[in-house]
DNA sequence: TGTATTCGTCAAGCGTTCCT
DNA sequence: AGGAACGCTTGACGAATACA
C-alpha cells in the first residue's frame, strides 16, 4: 500500500551530501546524484536543506517543486529521519493515504516534526473522543492542518467548547470543524465571542446565527471592529441574513478596502456597466467585487467584443465573471458560435444558458444533442480544453 | 539561548447543485 | 432554461511564545 514511500535515499547527514540544490533542479532524483561528503561541516546548511527536500519527496510524495518550496519554511527542520518517520508511522496508523499526508505536508509542513506521542496522538484521541469517525479523522485532518499544528488545551479544546455552546450537538461541531479548513483559525476563539455579540445585538436571530458559523466558521474570526462595520454595511444594503448571499456580501465588505472599491466600481463602468447593473451585479454575486481586473478585462471583452453579447446580459448573470476564461468561458463559446453558424440554435442564446450549467449537462445539450449534424464538436470542444490546460501549465512553469 | 511549537493575515480563483 | 445557492482550493508571507 506504501509502496510510494520508496527507501530513504540520505541516512545521517554526516554521512551523505547532495550534489547541489541546482542539480536537485534540473535533474529527476536518483540515489546516483549522492555523493560522499568529506567536509560536512563547510556545507551543513545546504546538506540540512538537500537532506529535507530529498525527504519531502520520498517519504511525504511531494513534488521536487513544492518539496522546494516547502523546504523553505523555518519551522520545518531536522537533521535525521527519526522524528519525521515516527510521524508518518503515527498517521499511517491512523489511516491517512500519501496524498493526505503529502495535503498535511504541504501546508503545515511543521507537523512531521511534532512529538508523535506527546503531541500528535492526544490531538487524535481528542478528534475521536468528540465523534469524529475514525475514517473521518483523516479527511478532517488532511483539509485543515492547521488542527494538528495548534495547542489541544489552548485551541482544540476551547474552540470545541465554543462551538458545542452554540450548535448544541456533537455532530454539528465535527461539521463545522471540517469547514473550517483554511488557514485562518488564528483569532477564531479570541474574536468569536465578540462577533456572536454584534450579531445578537444587531437582531440576528439564532438561526440565522447557527447557519453562519456552520457555513462559514472562520468568518466569525475576522478583527471585531471589521467585523461590526461589515455587517452593518451588509444590512443597511438590505441583504437578508437568513440567506447566503447576505454571507457572501459581507464576506466581500470584509475583505475589500474603500480604496479597491472605489477602483472596482469604476473599471466596472468603464466595462460598461450602468451604475444599477453594478449594483445588482454586487447583489446577486457579491464576489464579483473581488474578481482581478485582469480577469474582469478578459472575460468581458471576449463575451462583449468577440460573442456580441451586452454587459447588461453579463450584469443578468453576474456569476459567468467567476469562471475560467480559458477552460469554460472560451471552450463553450467555441461550440455556440459553430452551432449558431450552422443555423441549428438561434443566434440570441442567453449567456447563463451557455455558462451555467455543468460540464455534464453542457455536453448533453450543446455537443451530444447535435453531433448528428456536427460530428467535429467534441473535437473542437476537447482542443479548446487542451489548449487551456497546457495554457495553465506553461504559466505555471513561468511561476516557478 | 537555541530549538520546538504555536500563532497571525489576506487575497484570489474555480466549479456544481439546487430551485423555480 | 434561467438563475440562485452553495462548496472547495491555493498562494504567499512571517512572527511570537513556550520550553528544555
Amino acid at each position: 500500500m506504501f509502496g510510494f514511500f520508496h527507501s530513504r535515499l540520505a541516512l545521517s547527514k554526516s554521512v551523505y551530501l547532495f550534489v547541489s540544490n541546482a542539480q536537485l533542479g534540473v535533474l529527476p532524483f536518483h540515489p546516483a546524484f549522492i555523493i560522499r561528503s568529506f567536509s560536512s561541516t563547510i556545507s551543513s546548511n545546504l546538506n540540512e536543506h538537500s537532506f529535507i527536500i530529498s525527504y519531502l519527496i520520498n517519504s511525504c510524495g511531494l513534488t521536487l517543486k513544492s518539496a522546494q518550496s516547502v523546504s523553505k519554511n523555518r519551522s520545518l527542520r531536522f537533521q535525521t529521519p527519526e522524528r519525521p518517520d515516527s510521524v508518518l508511522r503515527l498517521l499511517r496508523e491512523h489511516g491517512f493515504t500519501i496524498s493526505q499526508i503529502s495535503k498535511i505536508v504541504k501546508i503545515r509542513p511543521e507537523v512531521i516534526v511534532l512529538h508523535p506521542e506527546k503531541t500528535l496522538l492526544p490531538k487524535f484521541e481528542f478528534l475521536l473522543s468528540i465523534g469524529v469517525s475514525k475514517s473521518g479523522l483523516s479527511t478532517l485532518v488532511s483539509r485543515n492542518p492547521d488542527l494538528l499544528a495548534r495547542s489541544l488545551e489552548r485551541f482544540l479544546i476551547p474552540t470545541y467548547e465554543i462551538l458545542k455552546s452554540l450548535l448544541d450537538s456533537d455532530k454539528k461541531v465535527v461539521v463545522t470543524l471540517n469547514r473550517m479548513k483554511n488557514r485562518s483559525l488564528s483569532f477564531f476563539q479570541k474574536r468569536f465571542s465578540n462577533n456572536l455579540s454584534t450579531l445578537r445585538g444587531r437582531g440576528i436571530s439564532q438561526s440565522s446565527i447557527s447557519y453562519l458559523v456552520t457555513q462559514s466558521p472562520l468568518t466569525m474570526s475576522y478583527e471585531m471592529g471589521k467585523f461590526a462595520e461589515g455587517i452593518e454595511k451588509v444590512m443597511k444594503l438590505g441583504f437578508d441574513p437568513s440567506k447566503a448571499v447576505f454571507l457572501d456580501a459581507f464576506r466581500v465588505l470584509l475583505g475589500v478596502s474603500h480604496k479597491t472599491w472605489e477602483h472596482k466600481i469604476e473599471v466596472y463602468r468603464k466595462l460598461g456597466f450602468s451604475e444599477n447593473e453594478i449594483s445588482t451585479s454586487f447583489r446577486k454575486f457579491p464576489k464579483c467585487m473581488v474578481l482581478s481586473d485582469k480577469k474582469l478585462i478578459g472575460i468581458m471583452d471576449f463575451l462583449v467584443c468577440k460573442m456580441g453579447w451586452q454587459p447588461a446580459d453579463v450584469a443578468r448573470v453576474p456569476t459567468v465573471l467567476g469562471y475560467s476564461l480559458e477552460k469554460r468561458i472560451m471552450p463553450r463559446c467555441s461550440i455556440v458560435r459553430v452551432l449558431v453558424l450552422k443555423g441549428l440554435i438561434k443566434e440570441d442564446i442567453r449567456l447563463s444558458t451557455v455558462l451555467i450549467p455543468s460540464e455534464k449537462l453542457f455536453l448533453k445539450r450543446f455537443i451530444i444533442k447535435y453531433q448528428e449534424h456536427v460530428p467535429q464538436l467534441l473535437d473542437i470542444f476537447q482542443n479548446q480544453m487542451e489548449v487551456a490546460e497546457l495554457g495553465s501549465r506553461i504559466s505555471g512553469f513561468e511561476n516557478v
